[in-house]
RNA sequence: GGGGUGUUAGCUCAGCUGGUUCAGAGCACCUGCCUUACAAGCAGGGGGUCACUGGUUCGAAUCCAGUACGCCCCA
């Protein structure tokens, strides 16, 4: 039968996935015989389409979860998105206003509506793209984040940790994006250096017409707002304006010059003009100075008639043309080009906008320490560990976490406001009303007198509760899944939300559970493009991820994008690695070609026992490496050690030793030991390439209806025998050293050779005569006591290889190599021994250590003596 | 400005508690091969003062200090 020469994902793809589904093998329920696996999805924005990000992230965690599921654990790996409260009602407002429709024109409900349609129409993309990935999600349990009971969960938290009087409401300086027309926190805003002016402002001195202080701003608008100048004490050129005020330019507003050693006397001229209302550290010092707060600008950026001049115009198109009237006035001294940090919107790319508001928020001290805790005492592990250190900064420099989002796309906050102003915090209106009817003694009160705040809650403060809550943890606290699945396993995310979720995870669970959400956290790098850059939309750097899965199949990306991902470093992406990932599948289809192609011939006895107890031991050692390594979360490098125990030791090295002579039959025994070879290489190949080990796994042989790869016990440890190792190493020494002898000579591998050979050790060699004859095509080998003349040779240890070649040797290049190596060798002899001779290290060093040392001596005075007898001969 | 972290082959990275797994891997590169599983392949090969300077030690890529450069987080 014919099969393909080169291997075609594509026909087998769809149905595996289909298959794995159809059997349940993705299902999970509590299963008290078994130790549970858990993974929980880091939930993608339901507004997201899958990019390389995901697809490295979820290659890893369905990794771990398939090996899981093949170590006869439970595994669950729970799908599921999140609401995304900023992205999607931006998007959603877009797609109305392309209506000709305002959210504000509709109201909420209907708004909600209409981002319910839209979640129901797209929210799922991400998710049916994961499948192609190979995804071994538990499909049944996907949530979402907004759904009635997650949402129920988010409230219920509200409540009790206001009642617990960690949540209080207050008035903040907030980051403010004035196109989402929202508060974000510290986390949302991202910044960025750029190129900015910096305007030297005069500022007359009250009563005194012919003298004026000079300030320094980037933002010129906002001198409307200004309510003091501010200079520090010890900046004696500014002694003599103690006590008096300065006239804000254009309006004239007289306002204080005070001084506090806050101000840096370098920058600029040592004048700041203060501005509560727009920037937080003249907030500060406005409290501490009990100054007046003015703040001039609308929700959306406009100025307001706070500011007097240019009422309703954008913040930055005032910013220039305040800039020209004060230069028409003289007041402008003159601008500078500088390069500052300016906070951006991560989802709008507004210029964030410092603002007083109020906000609801969480308190964090309390929350924080035992969080903060675990992972100092390793309770839960970060891989690499080095951003344990990352975490403990940020926890101890913790701040307050604003929770509210001036937005309709989200869990409104359960706070009423009574007609006093007042307000209670309830599950529902009716408990509302009842706590509202008890705190005023009114009676008579109804829900329409109760007004619930407007806003909704920050989208991680339903991803926080996410560990929980994908189990009914909140519902039904004791409930089986949450018992049995939680604390999860291991997480897999990005180290950019380690602050702004995963250490909030942390909080939720020890405050809700009493036990931390997962063991170990796997942080990922970013995935970048092969010039280092960050993969973005803008720079249209990014490949198109199905576009990947469709050129070089869903196993060639998995195994591409994980060649060059060591644990949190990032990963510059070729799509090279692709290519190599599909390379990869193919030489393994081809491997499995070869062998489904023999005929057996019951009547040949074994002869391959030596290649096949080598293979074997081979295996067990590459085996242990890479538990090894998945025990320490280093994924990539138990794929490389896979990777080349199939490509090297399987394929080039042992299948090219058992192979029989074309069109000959194989024995039974050799056949039988290289298929069970083949099927645990699958095994170990399946968590990264699950699609290509199914096929041939089922294949290969007849398979009963629950016999599937993926269900398959994951191979147990062996001893390996690490005499025949060794053994077969200086074996496959002495074929390189006759290929060599081929390469540089020009002798095609058709070409019969004859070797010589002198040794001390023809018992170690003779048993693997016919395998280096095989390999090496040498229909003769023989043992000699003086090298034939006119031969070829190479040492290896100290063995002579002689390969006899009439009119092939040119005795002074000959010579000249030999006496080259001779050398090499002497050298490294004295490096040795003067080691030995030392009579510290002979006293200090191990005894592991100097037998060793007395090895290599012995070696390297055998190689002396087999060179220059060659020499010798030679001459 | 504060803190973290890194610098090893052309590229991406391993290299644990100092000592033959100490200078490694994959890719790229060079040479020769369409040898009946695979040219998406086979065989072989050449590349590195381990950023720099000192120190500790019998011995340093490895430990310590400083310098330079890079990245990340925070302000």
């Amino acid at each position: 039968m014919a099969i393909s020469k080169t291997y075609n994902p594509k026909e087998v793809e769809e149905k595996w996935y289909t298959n794995w589904q159809q059997k349940g093998f993705f299902r999970s329920k509590p299963n008290p015989r078994k130790d549970p696996y858990t993974v929980v999805i880091p939930p993608p924005n339901v507004t997201g389409v899958l990019h390389m990000g995901h697809m490295l992230n979820n290659t890893i965690q369905d990794i771990l979860v398939r090996r899981a599921r093949m170590q006869g654990k439970e595994a669950c790996w729970v799908p599921g998105t999140d609401h995304a409260s900023i992205a999607t009602e931006a998007r959603v407002v877009a797609m109305l206003k392309e209506k000709g429709i305002s959210k504000e024109d509709i109201g909420r409900e209907e708004f909600l509506k209409h981002a319910w349609d839209w979640k129901e129409k797209y929210g799922g993309i991400i998710l049916e793209q994961l499948k192609k990935l190979g995804a071994s999600c538990d499909w049944e349990r996907t949530r979402f984040t907004m759904e009635p009971d997650m949402s129920d969960a988010v409230i219920q938290v509200f409540v009790d940790l206001f009642r617990k009087g960690l949540i209080y409401r207050g008035v903040r300086m907030v980051n403010w994006d004035p196109q989402g027309k929202t508060a974000l926190s510290d986390e949302e805003v991202i910044h960025k250096q750029v190129n900015s002016k910096l305007y030297y402002i005069n500022y007359q001195i009250a009563g005194e017409a012919d003298n004026y202080l000079t300030i320094a701003t980037t933002r010129p608008e906002t001198i409307l707002g200004d309510t003091a100048i501010c200079i520090n004490p010890n900046d004696t050129r500014y002694q003599h304006l103690q006590g008096k005020e300065a006239l804000v330019p254009l309006i004239n507003r007289a306002i204080p010059i005070i001084f506090d050693e806050y101000v840096d006397m370098e920058f600029g001229t040592g004048c700041l003009k203060v501005t509560p209302a727009h920037d937080l550290n003249d907030y500060e010092l406005g409290i501490k100075h009990n100054l007046p707060v003015l703040d001039i600008l609308n929700d959306d950026g406009t100025l307001n008639s706070k500011a007097q001049l240019y009422v309703g115009e954008d913040r930055f198109v005032v910013r220039k043309k305040i800039a020209k009237e004060l230069e028409a006035n003289g007041q402008l001294a003159k601008t500078e080009d500088i390069s500052n940090n300016v906070g951006y919107s991560e989802r709008t790319d507004a210029v964030i906008e410092p603002k007083l508001s109020m906000q609801w928020f969480l308190r964090m001290e309390e929350l924080r320490d035992p969080a903060l805790r675990v992972v100092n005492d390793d309770t839960i592990r970060l891989h690499p560990p080095k951003f344990k250190n990352m975490y403990r900064s940020w926890m101890e420099n913790i701040r307050d976490w604003c929770i509210s989002r001036q937005l309709w796309w989200g869990q409104r906050i359960p706070a009423y406001y009574l007609p006093d102003g007042s307000y209670v915090v309830a599950l529902n209106p009716e408990d509302a009303l009842a706590q509202a009817k008890y705190k005023t003694g009114n009676p008579n009160l109804t829900i329409a007198d109760l007004r619930q705040d407007e806003d909704v809650l920050d989208t991680w403060f339903s991803s926080w509760l996410w560990p929980i809550s994908v189990f009914d943890g909140f519902k039904d606290p004791d409930n089986p899944d949450i018992q049995y699945y939680y604390p999860t396993n291991d997480l897999v995310t990005a180290p950019e939300i380690l602050f702004f979720w995963v250490a909030r995870m942390i909080m939720a669970g020890l405050e809700y559970r009493k036990e931390v959400p997962f063991r170990n956290v796997y942080l990922t790098g970013i995935v970048r493009d092969k010039l280092g850059r960050k993969m973005s939309k803008s720079l249209g750097n990014s490949p198109d991820a199905l576009g990947l899965i469709d050129q070089y199949g869903a196993d060639g990306v998995r195994t591409g994008m994980l060649f060059s991902s060591p644990a949190g470093n990032d990963l510059l992406f070729d799509e090279k690695l692709c290519e190599q990932g599909r390379n990869f599948s193919n030489k393994i289809w081809n491997a499995y070609r070869l062998i489904k192609g023999w005929q057996v011939d019951e009547n040949i006895t074994n002869p391959n026992e030596l290649a096949i107890n080598w293979f074997r031991a081979k295996f067990n050692v590459a085996f242990e490496q890479i538990e090894d390594h998945f025990t320490k979360f280093r994924i990539s490098d138990a794929l490389m050690a896979v990777y080349k125990l199939v490509w090297d030791d399987f394929c080039s090295s042992y299948l090219e030793m058992i192979k029989p002579a074309y069109q000959n039959p194989v024995d039974a025994a050799t056949l039988d030991a290289t298929i069970n070879f083949l099927e645990d290489l699958l095994k170990l190949m399946h968590p990264f390439m699950p699609f290509i080990t199914e096929e041939i796994w089922q294949d290969i042989k007849e398979r009963s209806d629950k016999d599937y790869l993926i269900v398959a016990a994951w191979p147990k440890a062996g001893v390996a025998d690490s005499i025949l190792l060794e053994r077969m190493d200086k074996a496959q020494d002495i074929i390189a050293g006759i290929r060599n002898v081929r390469n540089s000579k020009n002798i095609p591998q058709t070409k019969a050779l004859n070797l010589a050979i002198k040794t001390q050790e023809q018992y170690i060699l003779t048993p693997f005569e016919p395998l280096i004859q095989k390999l090496a095509n040498l229909p003769d080998i023989s043992y000699v006591n003086e090298g034939p003349e006119g031969s070829l040779n190479f040492v290896i240890g100290g063995n002579e290889f002689f390969i006899p070649m009439e009119g092939a040797v040119d005795p002074a290049v000959e010579r000249e190599r030999l006496q080259k190596e001779l050398e090499y060798t002497k050298g490294f002899l004295a490096a040795v021994d003067k080691k030995l001779s030392n009579e510290r290290f002979v006293n200090g060093a191990p005894p592991v250590v100097l037998e060793k040392e007395w090895q290599k001596k012995a070696d390297a005075e055998a190689k002396i003596k087999a060179l220059e007898q060659s020499l010798t001969a030679i001459s």
